[in-house]
DNA sequence: TATGAATGAGCGTTCATTCAT
DNA sequence: CATGAATGAACGCTCATTCAT
């Protein structure tokens, strides 16, 4: 799905989009790896198997590659979430299914995720802008999920526990250093559907501070 | 408080301190600004008031200056922190009220907050190790006002459960953009700390998942 | 006229004839409007109507091509000025009037004498000699008819007011700027001749340099 | 006479003017020889006894090293001229000696003033108007003397035999490759003073187009 | 202590040229 | 003959860092 956003002064569509995915899977793991900043055009050429002037064929500036990334990194994680939902409905449980099916796909995109959480600013504004757009869709399917669950539920908490969901999703990989030393990824999961479901509920001599 | 880690060949103490303030202040909205990378030392120097070569007798790399900064606001988030725990303690309510000041001091310190957010991957392997350390200690202090609060909860959700009021604190600021657009701050906090409470199971016909 | 001096991979000689009429009419207007060194071997590619590959199978280098359009102007310039010198012999003022008939040339010409005037530097050293061969030969036709007209004058003069009505003449189009603000060819022309007839003398009280 | 057009980011002044001095005296040879185009940047910071850094904290931008040279160049020649004038006033000849002496002066700059010939044109949009302005300046000084001398001559004639004059000056050094190889300095002058003075009438049977 | 001029490795980017198809 | 994708040397420029004063 070659991205009309950045222009390439190679012709032919198919091997645009041939070379923009050796450069996305090149550039992604430097990206990880060093940062954005910290990661040279070469390096990009040279991880994507051609050389820095093919790479300014497919490409206008540095900051393509990051937008072609996040923008590659988004497409990957809505076209699976939109399956997630799909697949989700008919379930007895659909809301559980889809966050537990959600924190697999974080967990599979975990490399991915973590270079758009920490990279994405430092796109130029009009780029960044149509990225966040994409991110405010993911949450939207969410929050869809989650009203078509619990109709009852106000907007504003529904609109709450969406982000909350997206954010504890990508946190299982952004603060793996801390969470995947304590948990695996179904017992992260657990919690996390439990939490979801009652809170801290069940666990309390029932909630002074609804009482009052 | 002057930090250890990094060494000046200045001998006077107190001016270490003085001229490490100076810069840190400076520095930290500059990485707001445009971040880590894209601010350079003459920029740090300039907004410190002094000159670069001087910059350079209280620190001995651009990087130190982003460990100075991660080091200050830490040591801030968790002075008031620990105000707030304490504070708490013989409260009726410890743990809400912990968590809406919580929420109130991530609303307090955004601009740090996000810089920290941001900036930390770019920190040498030691330092970030340093700066996390500090991370866990407040998650620490998080999960040790709920587990006061709830000692019956199982150590794993409480831990999940100090991350994600952690981390939703930090969202705050960091996910400005979505969030303060739909919510005031006090609106925002009160889906959080319900969500906490009850999650979803106030809006449930309860629970199918649980019944099984 | 196909320039034996620029080598062509392609045999057929007429094609090769077309196609470099196409390169040179293309690039003309580029060099004029950008210099030789800011227009990239691609658009005069892409002015000439063909690839950058068919580009080079009838140059060896982008050198060639400036070459060629230097070439190419002089010749059509020496072809006009030839029959302006011609047309000019039988005539009863005939220095004058090849002295308008060159004005008028170089006013039609200006875009061409232009990038004549300001690329030829860039030529290499043997393509130089050759373009200022012509340029000689300019001068020389200029030459012969000052001294066609006045026979009695020494040939340093001679040399020296071919080279100015040379020059002039250029500057018309070179210092437009200047020049075309104030004047219109005619009157341009008109003042040209009345100086080059007459110098300064009818103003002049009658020259006390002389005198003495 | 530094120049405020272009800003350093070194604040001492004396030495701002020094090197930038160098690094005039640097391009100028370099931008002979080679064209502005052709001379790279580290080029120039050699030829000016520094390193490429060390240039950089004296310009912005490459092309405020030719900005900085023919700003130079038409400074040296100006005040040159204004010499020249202010000594000519007083003369019997007050033209004759003017011309003279600007054509003394051409020669003697010879090498600047090519540069300054060839590579205006490469300049930016707003320095060319500014070092055109002085141009035009320097014909308005040429004009003042000839119409001082000549009071009658009307002014589109006064303003013809300036551009001429200051032309033909240039031409002395731009054009050396034909006209030095025939004439002397001395002899080349004295030709253009006598064609400037008489034109070709001292040649004519007396003047045909006149006597119409 | 404080300064700021000097340094040069290294970056992002361009573009003339080649050559397989 | 024509094409255009590929190449990489070379460019202009930046900026963290040093060190003489």
């Amino acid at each position: 799905m070659e991205s009309k956003q950045v222009p390439s002064s190679i012709k032919n569509r198919a091997l645009v989009e041939k070379r923009r995915d050796q450069m996305i899977q090149g550039a992604v793991s430097l990206f990880r790896e060093k940062g954005f900043h910290k990661t040279t055009t070469r390096e990009i050429a040279k991880a994507s198997g051609f050389s820095i002037g093919t790479l300014y064929e497919y490409i206008r500036t540095k900051e393509d590659v990051l937008f072609l990334v996040c923008d590659s990194i988004y497409e990957q994680v809505n076209v699976r979430m939109k399956e997630v939902v799909i697949a989700s409905v008919p379930g007895e449980t659909p809301l559980e299914e889809a966050v537990r099916a959600y924190f697999h796909l974080m967990d599979e995109l975990q490399e991915e995720v973590i270079v758009l959480y920490q990279e994405v600013k430092a796109l130029p504004k009009e780029a960044k802008s149509y990225i966040l757009e994409k991110e405010r869709e993911m949450v939207g399917m969410l929050e869809e999920v989650i009203s078509h669950s619990l109709p009852d539920m106000p907007p504003g908490k529904v609109a709450v526990i969406a982000n909350n969901i997206f954010v504890e999703g990508q946190m299982w990989g952004f603060r793996r250093w801390i969470l995947q030393r304590s948990f695996s990824l179904e017992e992260y999961i657990d919690h996390q559907v439990n939490v979801l479901l009652y809170g801290v509920s069940e666990h309390q001599s029932f909630t002074k501070s609804k009482e009052e």
